[in-house]
DNA sequence: TTGTACGCGTTATCAT
DNA sequence: ATGATAACGCGTACAA
């Protein structure tokens, strides 16, 4: 039989209530009584129930992680930064994967909230932008911690990286190996990372004087096969782009198998770029150029966030990485 | 304030005991009483607490997947498939991501078991053989399923496929192209799998009459790196493979990746091969030739077993699939 | 077929 | 600084 919390208070001659207040490092309990509360825990590998604490409580000791992404990778490092920050406090993570195209995730999200009573919620993209979504939590008075979001971005504490200063990064690079016609793929369009990363690649064109031309741009949805038709309809442009640059590096290794089918050799006839978790970027070939998103850091910042007995809407800046891996400028000198 | 049982009680003008009774699907409740108090439920929006039910019930209402692979993607199918059989039955899923070399490995699980008192439990490799883990486990009287297991295969229930003879008929593949020299990057050690897919390709040379060579098979562990270095190893030899087989995906990617270092075209120099949840298998270029393993399936039928109402040790096997996607023979006749 | 009373293991309140 | 006791919201045993 599991020891419960009157097994403890027998062996350390308390009360119950004294070892409750010592489990939850409570004030003004005295030091010989608290070690000898610790010793008695210790010898009967005792650990509370999540559920009578939640039951009794004002706290469940769990957060809550809604997650989707395109990439299962994002999900992982996510899920492994958040979990980090979570076991060093003694809170387990709850991990939700959803379905962003789901019908019902604005109920999902609230169920889980409603019933397991967690004190605190992340979410990721692209639901930090649902207004249901975010509605429906606001009802709960639960604290939440919103992963990259576009337009509330004041409207709770959020962690984020620059993802329109990243994409202009790397349109700097490409420019500066001489690249004038470089195509974009977009992301899909619910993702508000999507809309700021092409800012930032439109921006960094205006800054270089070079005219904006719509037919350089694709949609995408941020998977493989989008990747692959948006190189398929870029390389059949009249003037095709030297470089081509993808909102993550899933649609830029679909760009790169494009390439490969059409026997281009990369990057001397054409330079890839992408974005993302550098999962994709390093395995593929040649490996890409890449802005890396440090998504487990992003995560374990996302849960201490959470977790700050002070929380409040801080909006924290995660610093990206701009690798390099292709080098080679335009085959042919840009017009 | 969420709405508690009594209120459903008080609206449809019954016992909370037998609001109850609907909620738990339980039998002689009148079907106009039933309908009262479903009616209840949805005006009020009401869930039942899982903290409460599981700590007056002996249900929590709740499983967990304790997973951990060298893959994200295979940890994002298996939650995927797990929770897909979830929501199917109203039960949470809890998914804890853990290091496989983590020495606290077996506590978190038994912390995780004790703490939450789910009402199971899915293991993936390589704790699934970890003794310590099933010692822990077994303490708890608690129902468990192991996906891939390798010495504990009659313990509990489990899913798997068939590693040995998906591994051969890679190999009968590989050596129908006329391939004599195959070499093989070996997994983990501490996965069962990986000795299991070795087994397969020595089989497969035994009834091809093809002496084993040592020399052929090259440790791994599972990630890109060792691919990386088994493949340089192999391209060393003196008589170097015409073929090289991996127990996984991501080291073909490295192996991959070495011979595009090197300049060999695949798959005319050289035929790759993979093994795994064939989401590298499909990014990299060329694409690999793979055993492909349904690991979102296998979760969703472990998740299956789990939830039986009459849960007992079946063991599940499930279909792999070999994906054909380099079809070249050896440059130069083998042997 | 339905209802009453009790208990699950912890925290919160209020006393000492 | 510590303890007694009442919640928390639901399932269970037993009664009706």
């Amino acid at each position: 039989m599991r020891p419960k919390i009157d097994d403890v208070a027998r062996l350390a001659q308390v009360s119950i209530k004294t070892v409750s207040r010592v489990l939850n490092n409570e004030l003004r309990v005295a030091e010989d009584t608290r070690a000898r509360v610790h010793a008695a825990v210790a010898t009967l590998n005792y650990r509370p129930s999540f559920a009578a604490r939640s039951l009794a409580g004002h706290r469940s000791f769990q957060i809550a992680l809604a997650c989707d992404n395109p990439s299962p990778y994002y999900v992982y490092e996510m899920q492994s930064g958040v979990r980090d920050r979570c076991v060093a406090e003694g809170v387990r993570m709850i991990a939700q994967p959803y379905d962003h195209d789901s019908d019902q995730l604005a109920e999902d999200i609230e169920s889980l909230v409603a019933t397991s009573g967690v004190d605190g919620l992340i979410l990721t993209p692209p639901a930090t932008d649902y207004a249901q979504v975010l509605d429906l939590i606001a009802r709960h008075d639960i604290r939440f911690v919103l992963v990259s979001p576009g337009s509330a971005q004041d409207l709770t504490a959020s962690v984020f990286i620059d993802n329109a200063g990243a994409a202009a990064a790397m349109m700097r690079h490409l420019l500066a190996l001489g690249h004038r016609r470089i195509g974009f793929i977009c992301g899909h369009g619910s993702y508000a990372t999507s809309d700021q990363r092409l800012a930032g690649y439109r921006s960094a064109l205006d800054d270089a004087g070079i005219a904006f031309d719509p037919a350089l741009v694709r949609p995408g949805n941020y998977d493989f096969a989008a990747g692959v038709d948006a190189g398929e309809a870029l390389l059949a442009l009249a003037a095709p782009p030297t470089a081509i640059f993808a909102a993550n590096d899933e649609m830029a290794a679909g760009m790169l198998s494009v390439a490969h089918h059409r026997g281009l050799s990369v990057p001397n006839d054409l330079s890839i770029a992408g974005f993302g978790d550098d999962a994709v970027a390093r395995f593929v070939w040649p490996p890409l150029t890449t802005i890396r998103q440090p998504v487990r850091r992003m995560g374990y910042e996302a849960a201490d966030l959470l977790l700050a007995p002070d929380f409040r809407a801080e909006r924290r800046e995660i610093p990206f990485e701009l690798i390099r891996r292709q080098s080679t400028g335009p085959a042919r000198s840009g017009g």
